[in-house]
RNA sequence: GCCGGCGUAGCUCAGCAGGUAGAGCAGCUGACUUGUAAUCAGAAGGUCGAGGGUUCAAUUCCUUUCGCCGGCACCA
């Protein structure tokens, strides 16, 4: 007798042991079609599995979340299926699931083209029309390894070997097809219906540039196909607000072969740059921060005292001149300590919070460069709180509140922002001690601060823990845009010391901060966020006058000087162009205003006002739009 | 840096099983003097990313190199 507790607290009762699929039918024919795994006892498993004793039971339909990712695990074996079954070489690696889909892993004699990809995704169909069983079966750790080096699959073979010794684990078969896997999946091929493979891409075993380089396909599932369609027509829309796109459409920037990663800012991005740059430098004004510039070639023995030199080396730019080797500075830090160091700092003049636009240079690996996003020559926000350690907490805490205050004047929102904190990685300088102590007073301010916050083990700077604010792009790419590291180690390297209360000589605390992280990616992805469609403030045109035909020229140029002296960034078109192109042309460059002028305005002395989004404001007085252009 | 793809007019793109290139838009000239997302006409515009090779002939094939795009690795 099995009973068997379903989520609305029902009871049923079997006489011997029962899968869930047979439970499933019991219920309903329907619910058993559209089931695809299951909680027993909380425990993901199979349709198949056999319930034989009491337990709980919830059964997972395609309409439960959980079923995404169930269903993208088993497309990526579907696609390691068909992939066997086209190239019989080809060794499986791993598949897992990622955001929007998943992918595969193959070591393959060479690269797949996306003529393959065409020709794998028409075999994972017939593979889903065989409506195909998928089984689960349990096998001994070291039987696995003997079994996959049988069938020739060294990868797989590996991976288990990687597991404790006589652990059993679980492979999945469909159609002669098996693979090593936790599960669960769908009971059959025909549950996958809605899949693209979306693109080919090399990828190292392991995660490590020292291995063989594997051929990654990389695919995108989904429960139904209209779920498909609109995540694929979302990727198109998505596309449309690629910074690049948007900043040769609006004559933001440009990068030329001759400078690869570094920027030339055109008229109206650079506007944009100083509006942005003008608001940080206020911020600093109210945080009590003091605006400094340090050199921007120093000699190559400060970067190795500071530690710099010995990690980054190779992404250092460097030049010499009279048998002195320099470097071109790829961050601020040791300038600002320099500037810390002139003179006696007494505790009582703690904290110092030095800032600096620095621009800064990095050659960083030529498969890095993206956009304004990963460049090699960029400026930072940067700034260095010396400190001591009871102040750190208290300095973190108004730093957050700091950079919140930033994101919501630029409107991106608190939604949107990850918060990392990165833990003491691999190679790095100071004793355990310290880190223990620099991770604790980071998490206790994020704490204190009341934010959802996750941990990256092993990745914060070699000197120092960090809480990092990330972003996302108009692809879901990740990017660091703020963040803040505690540093308890170049100050002892390059000496900054306080004086304390007792006249002792004290290395003083340093956080590195930024809220930007670099001005270039940070405007990158003020772009996508906006889409172009920059609100007044940061705009760098923020109206267009256009007259209607040429009589009204004069009125049109004074209409303009006026809003020029009035301290507006307005633009005049005063091109031999029917009025409907002119509105369209200048719509293209999203200006946030366009003001018409023809003989109606010049003979009651007004402007008519059309909005971006195409409102009609009418007929105003100038002074009637510049105050509702201050508003 | 690694794997793959790509590089043609200012922009977006076509073309080429090898016979020195074509469209739309922009720009220029002219006509029109225009009322809320593209007025008409004309002329002009390119050593097909760069170097080397094969060939009677290379934008097209091969090769080297630079850059870009998508991933991977890296990211002080």
């Amino acid at each position: 007798m099995v009973n068997i507790k379903l989520p609305d607290n029902t009871t049923r009762s079997f006489d011997q042991a029962i899968t869930v699929l047979d439970v499933a039918k019991s219920i309903s024919p329907g619910l058993a079609k559209a089931t695809i795994a299951a909680y027993v006892d909380d425990k993901m498993c199979d349709v198949s599995y056999l319930i034989d004793q009491d337990a709980k039971l919830k059964l997972i339909t395609e309409k439960d979340p959980e079923a995404l990712d169930i269903i993208r695990h088993s497309t990526a074996h579907l696609l390691a299926q068909a992939v066997k079954q086209l190239y019989p070489t080809a060794q499986v690696t791993i598949g897992p699931v990622i955001d929007n889909g998943f992918y595969y892993d193959f070591s393959y004699e060479r690269p797949f083209t996306p003529e393959d990809l065409t020709l794998i995704e028409r075999k994972m169909d017939e593979l889903v029309n065989l409506n195909l069983q998928v089984t689960r079966k349990k096998m001994l750790r070291d039987e696995a390894i003997e079994y996959f080096k049988f069938l020739g699959e060294n990868y797989k073979a590996e991976i288990i070997a990687s597991i404790p010794q006589n652990e059993t684990i679980s492979l999945y078969s469909q159609g002669g097809f098996t693979d090593l896997c936790r599960g669960p999946h769908v009971p059959s091929t025909s549950k996958l219906k809605a899949f693209k493979l979306t693109k080919v891409a090399g990828a190292y075993w392991r995660g490590d540039s020292k291995n063989e380089m594997l051929q990654r396909i990389y695919g995108t599932a989904w429960v139904t196909k209209e779920e498909l369609r609109q995540y694929l027509h979302m990727l198109e829309e998505a596309e449309k607000r690629d910074h690049r796109k948007i900043g040769k459409q609006l004559d933001l920037f440009h990068i030329q072969d001759e400078a690869p990663g570094m920027i030339f800012w055109h008229a109206n991005g650079w506007s944009l740059w100083q509006v942005v740059e003008q608001y940080i430098r206020s911020m600093y004004k109210k945080y009590n921060y003091v605006e400094v510039k340090t050199p921007q070639i120093l000699d190559r023995t400060l970067w190795e005292k500071s530690g710099h030199w010995e990690k980054f080396h190779d992404d250092i730019f460097t030049l010499e001149s009279e048998h002195k080797q320099y470097a071109i500075k790829p961050m601020n830090c040791p300038g600002h300590i320099q500037i810390y160091k002139q003179g006696l700092t007494s505790y009582r003049d703690l904290p110092i919070r030095f800032a600096e636009f620095g621009s800064c240079h990095r050659n960083e690996a030529s498969g890095a460069l993206h956009g304004l996003m990963r460049v090699r020559a960029f400026v930072q926000d940067d700034g260095h709180i010396f400190c001591m350690e009871n102040q750190i907490q208290n300095e973190v805490m108004v730093f957050i509140d700091m950079l919140f205050e930033v994101y919501n004047k630029f409107d991106l929102g608190s939604d949107g922002i990850a918060v990392k904190l990165s833990t003491r990685p691999a190679k790095r300088i100071g004793s355990d001690e310290v880190w223990d102590k620099a991770e604790k007073s980071l998490a206790d301010a994020l704490n204190a601060k009341g934010l959802n916050w996750e941990i990256l083990p092993g990745e914060g700077a070699f000197y120092g823990p960090k809480i990092e604010f990330e972003v996302k792009d108009c692809i879901g790419r990740k990017w660091t845009t703020g963040s803040v590291q505690l540093d308890f180690s170049m100050p002892s390297r390059l000496e900054a010391e306080y004086i304390a209360a007792d006249g002792s000589k004290q290395f003083v605390v340093m956080l590195h901060r930024a809220i930007c992280g670099s001005l270039e990616r940070f405007i990158g992805i003020l772009i996508e966020h906006h889409m172009g469609n920059f609100p007044l403030w940061l705009a760098p045109i923020q109206c267009a006058i256009l007259n209607i035909s040429e009589k009204q020229a004069n009125y049109a140029t004074t209409m303009y000087n006026k809003l020029r002296t009035a301290g507006f960034r307005p633009q005049i078109d005063l091109s031999n162009e029917k009025i409907g192109y002119k509105i369209r042309q200048n719509t293209l460059k999203k200006i946030p205003f366009l003001i018409i002028i023809g003989d109606k305005e010049v003979e009651t002395d007004t402007i008519t006002v059309r909005q971006r989004d195409g409102t009609d404001l009418g007929a105003m007085s100038l002074e009637q739009f510049i105050s509702h252009l201050q508003q």
